[in-house]
DNA sequence: GACACCTGTCGACTTTTCCTGACAGGTGAA
DNA sequence: TTCACCTGTCAGGAAAAGTCGACAGGTGTC
């Protein structure tokens, strides 16, 4: 996962994942090996509902990957890992995402007053 | 200015100000030349008291820097400027920097229900 | 004087993020 | 059955982030 193969708004996903003191201490912790879920919101002394919600969006940016498996004794744990990454932030290289950045979303622009457009 | 030489809070604060599409379009726009407040705003259509926040924030996690000028004509001009920053995120980076982040912050956690200290 | 440009700040509002507590399901062992 | 462990989800509230409009100051030109 290099930098470059990234869209903006990927990328803006990626680093607001990590913004986060909690995550980034989540990922560190993960960097050692892999863990289920339970045991690492121990280990980090965090709510499950919490960590749950953080994994989901670390997870979703593809900066860690879970997986469901059965241990010895047929209980079912998750299990999450880090993907290695690897992000390479410069000045040129965030020029370079910006262009692929979704267009100040059209989506929640208008629903103010648009007397604009009668108004070229 | 490189991973390694950070602290974890550092790299909290540099990460959650790039975690926004518009500071992302912000430094692009910088990383293709220094402006001023005024125009930059006009460029990328955002109001000047927004804009002013976001560069406020960029420039407390050390990614711009602004300076005071004087124009040919009198007026006083801030212009922004990039730094040549650069950041590497790997797994391994983010394990070290999360062993210098702030512990938990034992100052937001206690004030709860707590039975133990009504006499500190 | 009025106007156009530059700088900054303030309060109030809406939206998002984060955390908590309680809830649902599952398994195996005493 | 009861307990301990595992998984997930839900509504509710506190805190932070983001946005907006109006305000303050400055300069120079018409």
């Amino acid at each position: 996962m290099s930098s470059e193969d990234l869209t903006g708004d990927e990328l803006v996903e990626i680093l607001s994942a990590l913004a986060n003191p909690l995550r980034v201490r989540i990922v560190a912790v993960l960097a050692g090996g892999r863990d289920y879920v339970s045991h690492l919101a121990r280990e980090i002394r965090v709510s499950r509902p919490v960590l749950h919600m953080h994994l989901k969006r670390l997870e979703a940016a593809g900066l860690i990957a879970g997986s469901l498996e059965l241990s010895a004794d047929g209980k079912a744990m998750k299990y999450y890992e880090v993907t290695d990454f690897c992000l390479t932030l410069t000045p040129s290289n965030l020029a370079a995402a910006a262009a692929t950045l979704t267009p100040s979303d059209p989506l929640k622009n208008p629903p103010k007053n648009s007397t604009r457009e009668e108004n070229p």
